[in-house]
DNA sequence: ATACTCTTGTTATTTTATTGTCAATATTGC
DNA sequence: GCAATATTGACAATAAAATAACAAGAGTAT
């Protein structure tokens, strides 16, 4: 029986990476590597390169370390990097036309088949072949075709009632760009990037390192103080 | 002597969504809020939102809860959000333009004040009342004005290349959307967004219920094994 | 004013995540 | 082929994060 406890998140969350370094060092024609060395690229330790593989099974061979293009096969199957996904785009916007245009998700297996928005003057214009349809021609489009993820790029006010549709249409996944966590009750997974809660981090970040000068300068300045 | 300990990622980035929520209730007229009700809202233990807050120092009061609108300005004040920050887009391709189309980061007081292209088509044009200007004159752009942050929508290849420029130009923060792991010496705060890594997350998770569901007809239709 | 309720800030506990250690075993060099 | 070296996978130890518990104090109702 399989008792294999389900992997955290904060290990999912780093077999992207891991793919990203195995993907550069196959570029660099480098046949196999062991976690020590992996390690000192990624700036992360080694036993933690090996636990977080071991979740899915041996990769590696003692004495050898990890052979570069079948760990990096496997990770991609870990990943559903194989399942050639159908995504779709709803929400024609910069940021949806900004996705429709980046080329590496096709590369990774995600295939963009269909371009939603309500604004009448993007609707009939094309992005890469893909000729952007109205809104109400949405429904139709996803009994009519396997859409497995929609990539959500509208207006933060409209994002809970789209989300809710395409969901009680049978879509898998939902890739939310609007500042809000998006919670469905249906069957459906949901990943959430939000941009500007990333750039406060990094406004934060500053923040604190303006902070730290300051504080250093005071000390340099006022020898006095105990 | 200030001994305060560093407040740890983990916190800080959860600091953006109570900001969320909280602009959230603002709007609503809600004035005041218990741990509790919020921690029924948002998800997450009442004790880890006062344990959160607690790190900045007691914005609550016992019996009463918080107030809504002065722990609002609080996390703005944490997340530096009245710091009135100046950005710049290095690279005007789609991802680009739609950062620079995208309001909440003014609202939110980061000021855009200058793009950069070496695309000759897009030198010229404007976004926003903001004339794409060319990378030969980022440079000088950077010396005679005060720039904070610089978010970099730059081609993969050109991204390290870029980043230890300006870097190099005393620039503060980076926002990095290449699929890369930035790192700088110089003394540059950085934050990577990497989207393929989300989507590829989604991909995982869509992966893991697929899985599940097949194993749930599994064990519904073989009743005779054990 | 008094009793009772609510809710914080803090400390204790539990859970989760990361790091360190080491026996087992494959590879490498001679 | 044998000794020396390298490296994994498993597990133990440590560290970090999340949750629970609770005393103390403020608010509320009577």
């Amino acid at each position: 029986m399989d008792t294999k406890k389900k992997v955290s998140l904060a290990v999912i969350r780093r077999l992207p990476r891991y793919f990203r370094y195995l993907s550069d060092l196959l570029q660099m024609d480098i046949t196999r590597i062991s976690s020590k060395e992996l390690s000192a690229r990624m700036g992360i330790t080694a036993s933690q390169i090996r636990q977080d593989l071991n979740c899915f099974g041996g990769f590696g061979q003692q004495g050898y370390g990890y052979n570069v293009e079948s760990l990096y096969k496997e990770i991609s199957n870990i990943l559903g990097l194989n399942n050639d996904y159908t995504t779709i785009i709803i929400g024609a916007g910069h940021m949806g036309q900004a996705l429709a245009n980046y080329g590496n998700f096709e590369k990774r297996g995600y295939k963009l088949i269909g371009i939603f928005d309500v604004n009448p003057e993007l609707v009939g214009r094309k992005i890469k072949d893909i000729e952007i349809s109205h809104m109400d021609t949405l429904e139709d489009f996803i009994k009519n075709n396997k859409v497995d993820i929609a990539m959500l790029s509208v207006p933060f006010e409209q994002t809970r009632c789209v989300a809710d549709k395409v969901a009680g249409l049978g879509i898998k996944g939902l890739w939310n760009f609007s500042p809000m966590d998006l919670k469905i009750s249906y069957d459906v997974v949901i990943e959430n990037v939000h941009l500007s809660d990333s750039l406060m981090v990094l406004g934060y970040k500053i923040n604190e390192k303006l902070k730290e000068s300051k504080q250093q300068k005071t000390i340099k300045t006022s020898k006095h103080s105990k």
